[in-house]
DNA sequence: CGGTGGCTTTCACAGATTTTTCACGGCCGG
DNA sequence: CCGGCCGTGAAAAATCTGTGAAAGCCACCG
């Protein structure tokens, strides 16, 4: 049993950015309380990049902290993960951005209001 | 005479999750008021998931709260439990999720009404 | 005892998901 | 137009899950 009293509602291990909560601990990612679904590696870039919120990563850093070794030249597999995890982020939050790229840098995650867009697209 | 909590650390014995009623002390399991039938195992997973509603388990922790040891390489008690758990909550409300896989981290217990909530919204 | 039934553990295989690779197309500065 | 960079759909390869079924246990019963 645990040695001392936790609360379940406020992990030590939490992360916040945005409208997201992304508990390491369990890998659990919640957008605006609703849990989403990512695979390992998303959910291991995603707290790469949220760990260095606002600053610039190169692909070669990613990649070593997600993946671990060195990143071959023509391995596009740090491209691809981010266009996945951008494309479930936007699923979730569609008003948001959060990850930016810098070309022939690498990417930059920052929660960034797009608009002020906060009525229902509804209209027929 | 013995009207009274039997420990005082356990203020209250029974669960609630959607319209599931867990009585710890009895081992019995009430979906809607109606009683299922449920194995140690089964309840004894379906208690440790409910304890920790929301959160992601792994498979190694479900093992060593219900089970009680390590959990080997290799061996799928965890998963085929699972897969009998949802089968009888399935059976007896049929119009919710419960347990939820998440795959590389383990499952996530939470009740979910299941209207027409399907939909991918993948536009291309 | 031998048979019966429920529960648990193991095994095996199909299907589902994820990860890795490739390749084509769009952008942009020269 | 060319070449470097990037976004991404898709095929191929690797992993992970769901589950029926066989096999082992054990309590119970005629």
């Amino acid at each position: 049993m645990a040695a001392f009293p936790e609360s379940p509602d406020v992990p030590a291990d939490t992360l916040y950015a945005g409208e997201l909560e992304i508990r390491a601990e369990e890998g659990l990612v919640l957008a605006t309380g609703r849990p989403l679904t990512l695979s390992v590696r998303e959910f291991e870039l995603l707290v790469a990049m949220v760990k260095r919120l606002g600053a610039i990563i190169t692909r070669e850093e990613l990649y070593r902290t997600v993946w671990g070794g060195e990143l071959r030249a023509g391995d596009r597999s740090v491209d691809v993960y981010v266009s996945k995890l951008r494309s479930k982020l936007e699923a979730a939050l569609p008003d948001r951005r959060f990850i930016h790229t810098h070309p022939g840098f690498g990417y930059r995650f920052q929660p960034q209001p797009s608009r002020n867009v906060h009525m229902e697209a509804a209209r027929g």
